[in-house]
DNA sequence: CAGGTTATCGCAAGTTCTCGCAATAGCGGC
DNA sequence: GCCGCTATTGCGAGAACTTGCGATAACCTG
């Protein structure tokens, strides 16, 4: 455990949650300015490896980062207005249990948000 | 309907499914090379907002195009092994309706795969 | 606690995709 | 066909990572 992954892991810490890997490098770097972004970026990964933290994928592009300490649950986001809402992952079981028996998949389903439109936007 | 935006189309028709921008980028400037990769890119999201086209998400990162009349489905992409697997929107449909009279919200499930581990994999 | 082995770091260069902008091509009305 | 308007293009710059590499720090092992 280095400074490096401690200050990266500080820094997440702070964060409620979902931030960016752009974001935490950002942080790291205000007080810390000779770690290097790539730094932030392989630590990020191997603390994902060692089981500290883990990450999600809720709007279509930016990769988000959080303890893994934290409750998992789903996500919904529409595509329309970009709102974003947590759902317990008890909703999405069903799914998971179906996959498991009939493929052998052991989905996880916190992992990716699952994306549509909104009751707000609907039609 | 420009000529630039024929030719994406055209390497779209060619490429079975599942490509990425930057391999249609490729073939087409294999053989217009003046065309550059940045009108590529923006002709998939105008040929998308016109209905031809179709973007999924499989592993983490990279977007995949599609024509928009192929049969729409689900995937599984397993974490540790990189494979692909189709599955029918069938399958994942329960849970849209749950999402609907629960949430009011309209998912589209074949958007993004869904991760986690394959049975080859699983322990 | 010295010596060697391995993991990690900072730096620089490379990828892949995005954006702003001026030039231009397509297109409908005359 | 010509004119003017708008959409589209190529180009350059830039954001957001990723990767290779030599230097350095961490960590055994005796």
């Amino acid at each position: 455990m280095t400074v490096q992954r401690r200050l990266v892991l500080d820094a997440l810490q702070r964060a409620r949650h979902h931030t960016t890997a752009d974001e935490i490098a950002r942080q790291v770097r205000a007080r810390h300015p000779q770690i290097d972004p790539s730094t932030v970026y392989r630590n990020l990964e191997a603390l994902e490896d060692l089981g500290y933290v883990t990450h999600t994928h809720l709007d279509d592009r930016v990769t988000r980062w959080h303890r893994a300490d934290v409750e998992r649950h789903g996500h919904l986001v529409c595509r329309r207005c970009g709102s974003e809402q947590e759902i317990p992952l008890r909703t999405l079981e069903p799914l998971g249990r179906r996959l498991r028996t009939e493929q052998g998949f052991r989905a996880d389903l916190a992992h990716s948000a699952i994306v549509g439109i909104c009751r707000e936007c609907a039609p």
